[in-house]
DNA sequence: GCCAACGTTGGC
DNA sequence: GCCAACGTTGGC
């Protein structure tokens, strides 16, 4: 089984928006190489929901992978913010997965705490602004679990 | 709202 | 294939 971060803006949708619909199609990943993390992850992979642009930014949950990846549906919306005029359905480009909600920390493990912790000096979070899917390594996974008062 | 980081596009 | 222009992400 493999860790994952994956980021959404709070605004658009949070964990309280997965909590309450139990599960998810993650699409709209737009960068290559967050497609390929998205296709690298198999179901009962679990992944924490990272809230962006928020108060504070962090991370807020967690989730497991329900679904293995699949054509983003959204890529051959004509009207969709997602759409992709290149993409056909023989021959999709874009990737998502299907999530399911597992649990909301009773409060986010800020960005700046995670700053602080030096186990968490080296995560993806840090060395690649702006990949909203990414791989958590197991050690990183029991840190921020601790951080957020979760038995690791 | 600003702006740094950085991926993508398109002219050449 | 280079690289300038441009668009997006996301912290602050």
């Amino acid at each position: 089984m493999k860790y994952w971060l994956m980021k959404s803006e709070a605004a658009v949708y949070s964990i309280v928006d997965l909590k309450r619909d139990k599960k998810t199609v993650w699409d709209g990943v737009r960068n290559y190489e967050a497609r390929n993390f998205l296709r690298a992850m198999y179901p009962g992979d679990e992944a924490f929901f990272y809230h962006s642009n928020a108060e504070p930014s962090g991370v807020a949950g967690v989730m497991r992978v329900s679904c293995a990846a699949f054509a983003d549906p959204s890529q051959f919306k004509r009207r969709d913010i997602h759409f992709e005029p290149k993409a056909m359905p023989e021959a999709p480009i874009w990737s998502a997965v299907e999530v399911s909600f597992i649990s909301a920390f009773p409060k986010v493990v800020a960005l700046e705490e995670l700053r602080k912790a030096t186990a968490l000096k080296n995560m993806a979070l840090f060395r690649r602004s702006r990949l909203s899917v990414q791989p958590v390594t197991p050690a990183e996974w029991r840190t921020i679990l601790r951080l957020a008062g979760r038995a690791a």
